[in-house]
DNA sequence: CCGGGGATTTGCCACGTGGCAAATCCTTCT
DNA sequence: AGAAGGATTTGCCACGTGGCAAATCCCCGG
């Protein structure tokens, strides 16, 4: 006996098919397929027998021959830059859990923001693996929307990388976002809100600028240019920066400013970083807001104020639009906005 | 004309397939193959026509069908508790890493530590799509053994939770590192150090609180029985229960501890704030060791040692063991330990 | 006992690919 | 010119499944 209905199982090294299953229960394979398919009009005998047959032999059908026949998967892609930022992380965890709940199984691929992986994407990286994918993209730009494969591969972007086209879209309230920040921060008393961490270095920036000095102007207490203290989006980038800035100022005799707005958490958190070193008081000397909420932004000491895009909305509106995408290859593309709050904290209120 | 060799393509709705491709570059299907997968004896002539052929109609191959086909996919998948550890991510984004190496790509299950779940992928969850399967395990027992495929899915387990049977598998050095780290303490001048977090919250628990007492035996230093602060594993719980201890001692009049081995570092982390907040000095009143090296211990106030397990070298381990098992599937089970490195912050050390 | 009609079961076949080995072509040598 | 032998190209077919529609079965009423 080379395997029990219970128990461990033989090796099976060659697979079992419909076929194998057919004739043990004494069916024809395609009855095999009803029973396994759930079809309605199977009696109850041959269903019993079929499954008997199914459980003695192990049989497991094969998504593989499975996927050939139906041209679909179940299995949707993320692409995102990279699984070690806890945004992203955050975002697969959450698109893992909703793909779930269409029956959605996702496989992961990690782009590093590099253009070209980014491009084998969008023409449908391993397509027939995949139904669809959704993607954050980073290094993308307009002129790559030709490197789409169109409507044989749904596709929906993350993010505010825009491309031209019929592209599904969940984009991120950087504009609203940043200048939500900016309106709590003049709403507690700040009128030199600098802004922390290099604009160009992506589309955000470029986005969370704009609301930034959107908010600035709306407020009415531009003095004279707003302040911008270049950086890369590191913790490490934001320590050097503030700190050069805290000690180049006083050097010079210039005023600090009484809050920054950092484009995101870890930039933020380097600021904080640097200001306990050279003893300024946060919020009461210097306010700080960040941009993420980051899981770390609660610990922080103090704890960070930030802008929260949540996630697990990015999450279930990415996927939701696939679905609906999956369902209906022709329908227009759409973009959808998820909303944000401002998680306010210590670093800024006192 | 419905496509062009260059620029935007065409609503591809029907999937292009090789006999399409032979058609219009007038050869036979199967020299289509020949091309697309690098046949040596192929003239320059026709492949150069197939090329265009391809070109003009977008054709890409099927994975699908060459996955039922040649009986393999290229896709490993990796099942992990969840994402949102920082460690996973790091682990996944490691391995997604190697498997490139490999030509693999990496389809990531969150199992959520449920056991049902692993017993799933034990069994060889989406098997025909996937070769084979990484899995760190948390919920599952020696007795879900009987669960496995076997040899008809390949499967590297990663972590502590040893499963009997032929699997290969690669352990954490969690005995090791924690008694290294207890070693460094003893070393640092510390005489009464207490360990942080309920040890039988996992395997991984089990062993470090071996590790701790073995240490503390060798040392010699024990002076009545080990002070064990049990929390879950989490900053939060971290933080209370230690700031619960302060006080509590200081009331009774016992004396506080002179270090604390934590099971991890988000339990570390969240011991240093209760001590920041209650002015404990780190390390000079009390020294603080933390267990996976996660980015964030390198930030804290002060930084923080910790074990670190290389993520890297288990990625590549199991990766590496999964490849070969892929090669020969009837070699038998390899256990592998991966190593670590004790990195010595401020917070032990001073 | 027969025809009708729903319930079950089944045969046939395509999904798109690559292994295999035969067929055909071409070059070179005797 | 004819044959040998390598270079190219090709036909055939199975991989395992599920859509489709035909075949069969079975229960009832007339």
């Amino acid at each position: 006996m080379r395997d029990g209905p219970s128990g461990v199982e033989g090796v099976a090294s060659v697979p079992v098919r419909q076929s194998d299953v057919a004739r043990l229960a004494g069916v024809s394979p395609r009855t095999v397929s009803n029973v396994v398919s759930g079809y309605t009009h199977v009696s109850a005998e041959v269903r019993e027998k079929v499954q008997a047959a199914i459980d003695e032999l192990g049989y497991r059908r094969s998504d593989a021959a499975r996927g050939l026949r139906l041209g679909r998967t179940g299995v949707i892609a993320l692409a995102v830059p990279s699984l070690r930022e806890r945004y992203f992380a955050d975002l697969a965890e959450a698109v893992v859990q909703r793909a779930e709940e269409h029956d959605l199984t996702v496989m992961v691929e990690v782009t590093g923001g590099d253009r070209e992986r980014e491009r084998l994407v969008l023409g449908g990286g391993r397509s027939s693996l995949t139904d669809g994918a959704l993607m954050s993209a980073v290094g993308l730009t307009r002129t790559d929307a030709k490197y789409a494969a169109g409507a044989s591969y749904p596709l929906v972007l993350i993010g505010d990388r825009q491309l031209p086209g019929p592209f599904d879209q969940v984009s991120i309230p950087n504009e609203e976002g940043a200048a939500a920040a900016v309106h709590h921060l003049v709403k507690q008393g700040c009128r030199r809100i600098a802004l922390l961490g290099t604009p160009e270095a992506n589309r955000s920036g470029e986005l969370r600028l704009r609301g930034y000095l959107t908010a600035l102007d709306e407020a009415g207490i531009a003095v004279g240019p707003p302040r911008i203290l270049r950086a890369d989006w590191t913790r490490r980038e934001g320590q050097r920066v503030v700190a050069e800035m805290l000690r180049g100022d006083l050097e010079a005799g210039i005023e600090w400013p009484d809050a920054l707005f950092a484009m995101n958490d870890s930039l933020a958190l380097g600021a904080l970083a640097a200001l306990a070193e050279l003893g300024v008081r946060v919020p009461t000397e210097m306010a700080v807001v960040g941009f993420d909420d980051v899981e770390e932004a609660r610990f922080s000491n103090p704890p960070l104020t930030s802008v929260s895009p949540s996630v697990e909305e990015i999450a279930r509106l990415s996927v939701e639009l696939l679905v609906s995408r999956l369902e209906d290859p022709a329908r227009r593309g759409r973009r959808l906005a998820s909303r944000y709050e401002l998680r306010q904290r210590a670093s800024s209120i006192g």
